[in-house]
DNA sequence: CGGCTCCTTGAGGTTAATCAATCCTGGTGG
DNA sequence: CCACCAGGATTGATTAACCTCAAGGAGCCG
């Protein structure tokens, strides 16, 4: 691949946007490549782990599986973002990660990254920031957990509003099982979650766009 | 305070061991020390963040609290590891601390931290990699949320056991309602748990000593 | 039209939180 | 020495949440 074309993807990505173009061509040297088909396995939970990735296209997702089958999503990785950071300290992945749609991403070995990090601290700095980003979503992903998925779900959609640019409205980015394994729970459950919220009047749905009706009341529940 | 004697203290920190001597003086310049009572409040969840704090005698916990009073305990810090590294990224807190015995911690400022990074990069791989390690840590704390209770009772006393390096014995550290709080539940249902496991014969207690009579059962169900 | 997949709805069972009562255990003072 | 108390820990009964299994739709494509 041209060097000049993985530069431009490198600066593309909001986390490094800020470095300098000497930084980012050293960053381009050891970023590999690598086209992922959409339904593609990138690792599996407990697999021998030596690089993370940044995801330049596409979609990824994060997740955890169980005996039996349940899986619950830890991240919907968007372009730009990275993940398995968590391989710079662990040597076998903590959870597994899927494409959901066709995507590229860039490898980064850990041994190469380490070393570049001591030549140029300011890319340091810049995934050091990330991460702590990425430990305070977790934080919110475990307080998540403890409250019931009503509260769950409003905050999602809350959330969902927020990013969208729109105080009332939104749209699903994802199918509703999806969400349900983002959520930690089942289809059924979310199900009949949304269908409450409707007859509460505080959310309208139509397909995968929802409009909210009642703020304060979604407001209040997602506080548990 | 002594600055070699910080030093001492920085260096006996597992995180900051591998520095070298100009890189351990450069570090405690920026290394506020703090004394904190027991049951003193180093922050709250929300307050404005502008530091980091490295434990360096007593005990810490870092927790959430809910509208309803339930609390959940994220961390149990011990001596020589950092907390609030999200500090990084954010510019509140969100969670809370609290010293749970007279404590000392040195405080570092964000900003001064960061600067310190730039010029010493060795740091800045310590700390990325410390914070790998706690991103693993959080992964498994969500993924035993989504396990029943005995599951994560289970899991816990598995790992103390390690952590004890006794293969068939430990003792908890913890009050038993602190216990609950770490595992996401009530001292109710720890109680009923613990319980369950002595009539099945896995364990046997006494006040905080227990005992594995059945290691391969409590796997079992440690996966679920 | 069949055969998909995804979503929804219903019934039933399990888990765990809640509320309330009881039981320890260590400390206190008569 | 013992009654008494306060705190945590346990136990029981009840309730609510939510997962499971099973059975329907609804849309989509060959």
């Amino acid at each position: 691949m041209d060097p000049a074309s993985v530069i431009d993807d490198l600066r593309d990505a909001p986390l490094f946007a800020k470095l300098l173009d000497g930084q980012l061509a050293k960053l381009a040297t050891i970023a590999q490549p690598q086209r992922l088909a959409g339904g593609h396995t990138v690792f599996l939970q407990g697999d021998f782990a030596d690089a993370f990735f940044l995801l330049s296209e596409g979609a990824v997702k994060v997740y955890k599986t169980f005996r039996d089958g349940r899986s619950a999503t830890l991240r919907h990785v968007v372009p730009g973002q990275t993940f398995a950071e968590s391989v710079l300290y662990a040597d076998t992945y903590p959870s597994s990660a899927e494409a959901m749609e066709d995507s590229h991403v860039y490898r980064f070995a850990t041994s190469a990254f380490r070393n570049l990090i001591l030549d140029e601290p300011e890319i340091g700095v810049v995934l050091l920031t990330t991460m702590a980003q990425l430990m305070v979503l977790l934080n919110q992903r475990i307080e998540e957990l403890l409250l019931p998925v009503p509260a769950r779900l409003a905050r999602y959609l809350l959330e969902l509003c927020a990013a969208q640019r729109s105080p009332t409205q939104c749209r699903l980015p994802i199918a509703k099982h999806e969400l349900a394994a983002r959520l930690g729970t089942v289809p059924e459950t979310l199900s009949r979650a949304l269908n409450r919220f409707v007859r509460g009047g505080l959310i309208a749905v139509e397909n995968d766009t929802l409009v909210v009706l009642n703020r304060p009341a979604l407001e209040r529940l997602a506080q548990q």
